[in-house]
DNA sequence: GCAACAAAATCGTCATACTTTTACTTCCCG
DNA sequence: CGGGAAGTAAAAGTATGACGATTTTGTTGC
């Protein structure tokens, strides 16, 4: 949980409440009527309200009450908002928002990451190219993850860009959805696994050219996977 | 301001000085001097800490106080975070992060843009291309940026990637941030103008590749023109 | 029918008391 | 002399009552 104690939980029922369209744009909410609702003070709701309204999901106003603001005024880009999101009806629409980013940033990450990687990141790379060959070749679903998603926030991090590399967290999240709700084949596909092999060894490299086009043909492929399954 | 009242003048003061580095990251600040020093009640004081909570930048931790957290940690992504670095001393870093993010999405957004934009969006890419040039031409630094701003509010919109769509304010704010800080060429570009024509020409025709290449070409050119200043 | 004014509802702010957690300190026993 | 256990205090967390500010709504009077 981001934030603490009685405010977190509040905001861990009405975020992803607000998230799924259970509580609609235009909905008023009232402070009086959510601390009987939630048994809690004054205090505790108004301070999840307020973390709400930094995250423009809603907008407290006098004599008339908290009204939920339009899907499209949500700061899209707030870990928590994502998380409310992919968890809830608008999964879809989420994922497919993401998988675009993705296709946009992980390929620029990738070409950046060629020339800024430190040596111990080429080292991880390579041997995390390894650790997916062999996890895949195994089905081991659940260990492959793991190292995909070590993978993918090592090329953003050694992108050198601090932004690239705060897209960490979103992208494990879509690759842990994507396991999760079986939206992966049973076995990685070989051919995804050797273009993660190029990718570590194009940035081994530092060919900023083919790790760029390498990482492009993976995100470019996820993204078209899951436009098929979610059709 | 994003956040009303009180809680919002306290964030006003207190995010910046974090941002900026001037409260630096291991600091800890106690609610009651917080209170004393900004002549507020609890009440407000706890709200704004909260939101920066929300953004990762600080922690409240009992029998402490609220320490701020180090900068890798921060939500860099927060629209409120993004401006409070770029007012402050980290200018320079924030820009080119950003510059780098414009080059992954916005030509992605153009391809995108070239497939998904309506009628009423290409009439308006042509229109502001004319201006863009007229204004140049001219000399007249204020409404060319005006509609630079627009031109790529569109793109990011047309793309019909909720996600590209919310980078407006942010690509918003880095424009602004070029002209007001002189880092712009006294007349903009002529090459630079023409590249926003055949953006235009390109997302009109639904030529998704043409788009792309070209808004890479721009960019690109204004990453590269920002890190020669900066250096 | 319109305008000015009054009233009510709701958020906004403040002050205060109490609770809970946790770091620190002291003291006793081995 | 060292180490652990108990106690203490400091800070955030929560609850509540009172009042202020603002905006909507309704009502009254011209």
């Amino acid at each position: 949980m981001e934030i603490q104690g009685l405010p977190g939980q509040l905001l861990a029922e009405l975020g992803p409440a607000i998230a799924s369209g259970e509580i609609p744009a235009g909905a008023v909410l009232r402070t009086e009527e959510l601390e009987q609702r939630f048994r809690v003070s004054r205090t505790v709701v108004r301070e999840a309200v307020r973390v709400l309204e930094s995250m423009r999901m809603v907008a407290p106003r006098r004599r008339v009450g908290i009204t939920v603001r339009p899907k499209a005024e949500w700061d899209v880009f707030d870990p928590l908002v994502i998380r409310w999101r992919l968890a809830g009806a608008d999964r879809a629409a989420q994922l497919r928002s993401l998988g675009s980013l993705r296709v946009a940033v992980e390929p620029a990450a990738a070409a950046l990451a060629a020339v800024h990687a430190s040596d111990d990141d080429r080292r991880e790379l390579s041997a995390l190219a390894v650790e997916l060959t062999v996890t895949a070749r195994a089905a081991d679903l659940e260990t492959f993850l793991e190292h995909d998603i070590a993978f993918h926030a090592i090329v953003l991090r050694a992108s050198g860009n601090e932004m690239f590399a705060h897209l960490k967290d979103t992208v494990g999240a879509v690759l842990t959805g994507r396991t999760e709700h079986r939206l992966m084949p049973h076995q990685p596909r070989p051919y995804a696994v050797q273009l993660h092999r190029e990718v570590a060894e194009a940035i081994c490299a530092g060919d900023a050219e083919l790790a760029e086009r390498a990482m492009r043909t993976i995100v470019a492929g996820a993204l078209e996977e899951l436009n098929a399954t979610l059709d």
